[in-house]
RNA sequence: CGGGGUGUGGCUCAGUUUGGCUAGAGCACCUGGUUUGGGACCAGGGGGUCGCAGGUUCGAAUCCUGUCACCCCGACCA
């Protein structure tokens, strides 16, 4: 059987229209459906399945280095969100007023929220007075509004759930520390859970958030050649302490502004998990991140023993802590097939008569479509393993398709080429200045995604103007 | 926010150019039966007032005005 035969009509094949394979993915899997609001979407059980999961496992990890969980307002008052010059800025242009309480007009605007920054100064200053109380780790999940102009499922809606994370710490270097920490939290999720390589590495001044001294980013690489910034980690200074008046006193009894961090990651990782590991069969889920790991499929379900032998595989997966449903609906054993692929379930378990008289079942896995015979004493074993094996494999095949799809230029004429020629992300040296960014982006599209980590010196000089050289960037076309 | 496109049962669409019988098809759904190893088949059945609001007309899915939503391409942003 050859992977490439296709199944299923309803999913636009990725060569054809790469857009549209997307959203009849989503559409398809069930995974979201368009609200009567503009922009907003309501995520279905199995695409929220995938945020919990998420969110359960992320949440883990906050908790392992320190981080409390609370719950801030919806709301924040216009003059709050004033407070800090280039965050309000930032903001402006995409934020939803609320300007009436039922009749009456509010002496007032509030905003909805669009990040909770301001909120979580407007409480910190309140909170902390000595050096005692740091550092304050706190993070809450919740949605955010933001005004967007047009809108994509999963990538880019108006409403859209989201973790944020503030800190507030007593030093400079402690607040850069921990947006590190936290940046490294997201890319080993991304890359343990989600199966998803990231470049790790630090926004340029043009790119970073509203109000940050500096912002670091987890860029992943779309199939489709575009990257998709998936997290980011924004190491504060003391802007919004001094903003809002957050201050300590040191064990030196003198007063000292605070420093704070703040990370994010939003239901766009889910666009990313799609389009990074799914085909033109649908939906195909890490097994760690996949709400359905497996589901048994009976063959001839009405022969006698087969529903039975096929409930008890199930009863056995699930006792082992192994997501697993069954399909004993009448429908016949290939749509069953399609219907299991199309949404992302990680393993079948095909099992009929002839199976039983064997003792034995069919495990196929849903990224190669391997089938595994596999005794019926030894289906859990079978499973986690080949679970196990499909979660490397998946993320071995996005880290090649990375790292084929990383090309360097040298110079301008090989930039420009580079961004028509190859999608993915091309290296080239930066002189700094935001004149080269913007030409850049003015000439082919492409932004700068970030400076890695790992510096290396591929050229002397800039590869835009010619300049010296200062940093080596990852540039590229963006959702 | 600019350019283009589309709104007709749950879905995909035909019908609109040139207004006119009771608004169609396929898929999905319901009932019964036969089936079941890659989207099975037969028979019967239910469901739409044509995105929404006005207008023109004896008569509007069809023409006009407005509006909303979604999709694609740009600009802006997670």
């Amino acid at each position: 059987m050859s992977n490439n035969k296709k199944f299923v009509e309803e999913i636009t094949s990725r060569e054809e229209d790469y857009t549209k394979w997307y959203t009849d993915v989503v559409k398809k899997a069930e995974l979201m459906d368009y609200s009567a609001v503009k922009g907003c979407m309501i995520l279905k059980p199995r695409g929220y399945a995938i945020w919990e999961n998420i969110q359960s496992i992320l949440d883990k990890r906050f908790k392992k280095v320190g981080v409390e969980n609370v719950y801030m307002p919806l709301f924040i008052p216009e003059s709050l969100l004033q407070k800090e010059k280039d965050h309000v800025e930032g903001f402006a242009p995409e934020v939803a007023w609320v300007t009436h309480g039922g009749e009456e007009k509010l002496q007032e605007r509030l905003c909805v929220r669009p990040t909770s920054e301001t909120l979580f100064c407007d409480l910190y200053k309140d909170i902390i007075h000595s050096y005692r109380d740091l550092p304050k780790c706190y993070n809450q999940w919740c949605s955010v509004v933001r005004w967007e102009k047009t809108t994509r499922p999963f990538l880019r809606s108006s409403e859209f759930l989201w973790q944020e994370g503030h800190t507030v710490h007593a030093t400079h270097e402690d607040a850069e520390e921990r947006t590190i920490q936290m940046l490294d939290v997201y890319a080993d999720f991304a890359r343990e859970v989600l199966a998803i390589p990231m470049i790790k590495g630090k926004k340029t001044d043009k790119e970073k958030f509203a109000g940050a001294e500096s912002t670091y980013t987890i860029e992943a690489l779309m199939p489709d050649g575009k990257a998709l910034q998936s997290g980011t980690s924004h190491n504060f200074g003391d802007g919004f302490a001094k903003a809002f008046g957050i201050q300590y006193t040191d064990n030196n009894n003198k007063l000292q502004y605070a420093h704070q961090t703040s990370w994010g990651v939003s239901t766009r990782l889910i666009g990313a998990i799609i389009m990074v590991h799914s085909d033109d069969a649908g939906l195909c889920l890490p097994p760690k991140i996949a709400p359905t790991q497996v589901c048994v499929i009976p063959i001839q379900q009405k022969k006698e023993g087969v529903l039975d032998m096929a409930n008890e595989l199930l009863k056995n997966l699930q006792d082992a802590e192994i997501r697993a449903t069954i399909d004993d609906s009448d429908k016949s054993p290939g749509w069953k097939f399609s219907e299991a692929e199309m949404c992302g379930v990680a393993i079948r378990i095909e099992i009929g008569p002839k199976d039983i008289e064997a003792g034995k079942c069919v495990v196929v896995r849903r990224d190669t479509r391997e089938k595994i015979d596999c005794k019926l004493s030894e289906v859990v074993e079978t499973v986690q393993k080949t679970m196990d094996n499909m979660q490397k494999d998946m993320y071995d095949r996005a880290k090649e398709y990375l790292d084929s799809h990383i090309s360097d230029a040298t110079n301008y004429e090989e930039f420009v080429k580079a961004v028509e020629e190859k999608p993915g992300f091309i290296r080239g040296m930066w002189c700094g200045n935001v004149e080269c960014e913007e030409k850049i982006k003015e000439d082919t599209t492409a932004t700068s995604r970030c400076m890695p980590f790992e510096q290396e010196e591929i050229a002397k000089t800039c590869v835009c103007c010619g300049a010296p050289a200062k940093k080596l960037v990852y540039w590229g076309k963006a959702y």
